[in-house]
DNA sequence: CCAAAAGTGTTAGACCTACACCCATGA
DNA sequence: TCATGGGTGTAGGTCTAACACTTTTGG
């Protein structure tokens, strides 16, 4: 991977609330930036200082204990969704990935010493699909239960809440949690990622009367394996059945 | 009134879509700044002659033809949200008005020859309540009808019709057209509110069932007078109402 | 044969839709 | 008394919520 040099927008980042479902948890991917990186994006000596400065004034920046968002500074030639997809790319790898803009968070003193404005995207992937090398930019990428998260940097805390909530309105009128699961996947995996992202419990029969009356799932005709109990039969979303129904106006009200 | 000089982003502005309801259709309030404006915000000579060079590079933006929307560059000392607000205050002398962040817009090439992105906040007011003195920043203001839009700069129109969208989502599941009736109200203008944002005619004896049940509503024993026909009850929104049932789980679906 | 999760139908009540006529007012 | 918009009820269909037992599988 190569790091690639930017002239930069000093007063705005885009930054990514990654959102992945394992262990039947909601999770989301945080890192702990590599100092090293910021100098690549500053060209001054006197914005190095400045940069050390914000590191010293602000032990937790350096700490391993706190933890922040995945995003950079945006570059002035680099339109905002496409570098959103960009900072996903060049720090996990991940490709292809449903992202939706959430909001910009722009309060003075979010970022204390610097004035940073953070456009913010949230991202849904399906981890097992993915593995998280390293990325340069990074000193540690980890998962973390969206209920017990970690120390976190300036308001990091608020825009995961912020981003959980817009994809708990999304998730409600779209097919979107369907990125979040594997290509097969059985009726209870998917009533529980409804379960953990609305934070309720659902009734099981009315569930699957609901969604399969939807028309949006397709059955494999394969079933679990080595599982020591009746195995589930897998089905697959159809994104070309969607499409067709979201042109008569589909209705997926959870 | 008077005119501050900020030091600002000069990447980033932040622009109001201001939404009003007039003779029984939904209007957006656009101006023309003047040129000289942008001038105070930028310091060296070199930027003068960018604006000139920009001016005439895009006669849209000289030209009395094209209108463009409400809002500047964000000083660097300005909460987003509250400058936001601050916009609408002087430049239009409104208060206390119902703001909504919709989103950020940020394709590099969106304004010819500079990097802008612009966050984008929709705005709902009622002209009635306020009169539009015209700001020493712009040279014109004026509401147009959302159906019959005038020539604008740069996308303008696309934001307007972004905003639109955000507008119609969240006026079927907050209570919201409030903010853009007269305090005292008929259901039919209600009504008429409802079917202009949604462009879809809605049944009268389901809406009044509907809106009446909600218990949003107060009666104040007024009517219409000097109306050629019967004359219709007024209704005003009562917000300690809204406030006890939103916490009780509002369904406010139109 | 046991443990564990998968899978399935019915009923009562709430909500939605469609639809047509009389009423009050000022000119 | 006319023109104009205000105001009202019912019935049929659809959707939702609540609820408990049998089936399949591996160990």
């Amino acid at each position: 991977m190569k790091i690639l040099k930017f002239v930069i927008l000093k007063s705005l980042s885009v930054d990514c609330v990654i959102f992945g479902f394992n262990n039947n948890k909601l999770e989301v991917l945080l890192w702990q930036a590599e100092p090293e990186l910021l100098k690549k994006f500053l060209a001054t000596k006197e914005e190095h200082e400045q940069i050390k400065d914000i590191f010293e004034k602000n032990p937790a920046l350096g700490s391993d204990n706190f933890w922040g968002l995945i995003g950079t500074h945006l570059p002035t030639e680099e339109d905002l969704d496409g570098y959103a997809k960009n900072i996903l790319q060049t720090t996990t790898g991940i490709n292809n990935v449903y992202l939706k803009q959430v909001q910009t968070f722009g309060a003075t003193k979010r970022v204390p010493h610097f004035r940073v404005l953070t456009v913010v995207y949230y991202a849904l992937i399906n981890p097992d699909y993915h593995d998280f090398k390293l990325s340069p930019l990074a000193k540690a990428v980890k998962w973390f239960d969206i209920e017990n998260l970690p120390e976190v940097i300036f308001d990091v805390k608020e825009i995961i809440q912020k981003s959980l909530v817009k994809l708990r309105e999304e998730v409600q009128y779209y097919p979107i949690g369907f990125h979040l699961l594997p290509d097969k996947f059985t009726l209870t995996q998917l009533q529980t990622l409804y379960e953990v992202i609305l934070d309720k419990k659902l009734d099981t029969r009315n569930f699957r009367k609901k969604i399969q009356n939807m028309g949006l799932l397709v059955d494999t005709n394969e079933k679990q394996t080595n599982v020591a109990h009746r195995a589930a039969k897998l089905y697959a979303f159809d994104v070309n059945i969607y499409n067709k129904l979201k042109e008569e106006g589909l209705n997926f009200r959870i």
